[in-house]
DNA sequence: TTATTTAATAGTAACAATTACTACTACAAT
DNA sequence: ATTGTAGTAGTAATTGTTACTATTAAATAA
């Protein structure tokens, strides 16, 4: 079994998740962490991205934008993305946990889990702040 | 502005699309049609299947794994997708456009629309089929 | 029908996001 | 200290997708 092994890189991209929250991609990570780390390398970005995901720590966002974007909150809640600037914002609503029995009784197969991303033209985009 | 002209390229692609259930990636749908067309370009694949979805013909899906997938029902409706083997399945279940207003109270600009995928594990690897 | 216009194509190159590889470094358990 | 192994930087390779270019073919007009 491997044994996991401390790392200043890892932590600080945690941190660094942690710390905001606009869920960013990989590459917008990279270059905000490269401030602390000149000379991180974008793969050890990506890797440890992923086996922080794999531990549960973080979760990745995937909303059809090409890229997917990390966040460092892992409690279920869903988000808004904004079709015209591409942000994604955090949607302050309770999980329904219902709509997954709902599902079961269509599914061909044993439902799990579900993601939400709702749509739409965010505040800043329509002027209203 | 331009009009659009007919291809047969075009329409193979699209009753391809429409004759079967499996929301097939391009590349899948790509290999499909090369039976007929067997000189057909992946590039040619790509360039129609999105402009079927500009034009609402067909849907494009992102469930998360990497491609994206197409589907030729343009009605709204969810999907479930195994975690074990990609499958993507249709569910038969009503959309539940209610819940736009839900997200509405708490998002930080306009909510249009919203995209729900269950995930779990289909019957076929669960053995019970 | 032929000629003309212009969208669409095949083929290929380019691209962006991501992963794999490799030699080297640093942590940690003898 | 030595040794085993996880982690790293840097780079190459892969994958999914889009852009480019010369050519083909569909729609329209003569």
């Amino acid at each position: 079994m491997k044994t996991l092994k401390y790392s200043r890189q890892r932590e600080s991209i945690k941190t660094c998740l942690m710390a905001r929250h606009d869920h960013p991609t990989a590459d917008a990570l990279y270059t905000s962490i490269r401030e602390e780390f000149p000379n991180i390398s974008l793969g050890t970005v990506y890797r440890n991205l992923n086996l922080l995901v794999e531990l549960g720590e973080i979760q990745k966002l995937t909303c059809g934008d090409g890229a997917d974007h990390f966040d460092a909150d892992t409690s279920p809640h869903y988000h808004f993305v904004c079709r015209n600037c591409g942000h994604v914002y955090d949607l302050p609503m309770d999980p329904m946990d219902s709509i997954n029995q709902l599902a079961q009784k269509h599914a061909e197969g044993q439902v799990e889990s579900h993601t939400i991303y709702f749509y739409g033209t965010c505040n800043d985009c329509l002027g209203n702040n």
